[in-house]
DNA sequence: ATGGTGACGCACT
DNA sequence: AAGTGCGCCACCA
């Protein structure tokens, strides 16, 4: 019986740049864009939604790098409702309190309420 | 291949 | 509610 990979990620080592885009980054910014009008999620969501549990530091990184038209970042906050970041935060606030959320100075109120299901 | 980086999460204070 | 410290993880140079 041959062992089973520790990780599936280790079989995408070798895997050349076009097929790691196909991965990770690619499924975060899919799962971004499923984030509805009017309700938000956490890094920590998007790194489930996109395989990878615990992986919300790294969802964050991706966010802050990818910059693509059409995604909703501004829906990506982080745990308990806290703001998190973005490349203006003021931007972020504004585009939030835009949708219907009441946003304090760190947070985004009544988190529980808006934030989303999941698909 | 290896180490540094950061738009995180969570326990504590 | 808000700030601090430390662990985690995928990306990048």
């Amino acid at each position: 019986m041959p062992p089973a990979p520790k990780r599936e990620r280790d079989a995408g080592l070798a895997a050349p740049k076009r097929e790691r885009e196909g991965g990770f980054v690619r499924r975060v910014l899919t799962a971004v864009t499923r984030i509805p009008p009017g309700r938000v999620a956490t890094y920590g969501d998007i790194a489930v939604l996109a395989g990878r549990p615990g992986a919300a530091r790294a969802v964050g990184n991706i966010m802050a790098r990818a910059s693509r038209p059409g995604v909703p970042y501004h829906r990506v906050i982080a745990a308990g409702g806290a703001l998190g970041g973005y490349s203006n935060l003021g931007t972020k606030r504004a585009l939030l309190a835009a949708e219907g959320h009441r946003v304090t100075r760190t947070r985004v109120q009544r988190f529980e309420q808006v934030r989303w299901p999941g698909p």
